[in-house]
DNA sequence: ACGAATCGTAAGCGATGACTTACGGTAAGT
DNA sequence: ACTTACCGTAAGTCATCGCTTACGATTCGT
């Protein structure tokens, strides 16, 4: 998956929570719905959405499925910022270059 | 206003189109909505959409309105995936330590 | 001064998405 | 074996969002 379907996973406020949830570590699916405000199913759908996002990484254990945030999902994201970063930078100073020429004629 | 606001806006295709468009430098709305595939009341939208979420800055010269990608808007959500990503490889190497102590008994 | 161009906003419509309840399937406990 | 716990999926509902057409305001050209 791209970093597309990553930016629409981080979009919805529910799903930053779980993020925020899994930054100290992996949990189970009924540790991540614990105490949040909507229901286990609710949950259920949105971890299938960030994993198909490739932001979270699962792991069958017996009875239970341990969710992970997944470090490459992170990555691929980040370079997509990185970049626009880097044109947003350039053309605001290009940008800034042309106004002073202008300024000063 | 926070970075939240910035991945709802880059979570549309159609605004990662126009902030594509705005990579190599300002342009007035005219330009922007030019061969893109929605008519130009769609764009004006759009371009609200990024305004407020901080990613766009409006210079109204004359009679047009010039858009540009604010750097400081993208700034915030590189902030916000860095923490993440430091997060993630925190929890992964611990994850992945206590795996192989669990392995090891 | 008058017509054309540029752009934002309002209203309405169709589609997408987040949530709920209900259900089924698999593993653990006794 | 039987019950309990954990989890994913299906179906349905309600809100949100992106788009279009129509309109009004401001500025440029002549």
């Amino acid at each position: 998956m791209a970093y597309q379907d990553a930016i629409a996973a981080l979009a919805d406020p529910t799903r930053r929570v779980i993020i925020d949830r899994l930054r100290t570590g992996p949990l189970p699916v009924s540790a991540i719905a614990d105490g949040m405000g909507v229901s286990r199913p609710a949950v259920s759908q949105h971890l299938k959405v960030l994993s198909d996002a490739g932001l979270l990484s699962v792991t069958p254990t017996g009875n239970r499925r341990v969710y992970a945030i997944a470090p490459e999902g992170v990555d691929e994201l980040r370079r997509y910022l990185d970049t626009l970063w880097d044109d947003a930078l350039a053309a605001f100073a290009r940008a800034a270059q042309e106004k002073a020429k202008g300024q000063s004629t």
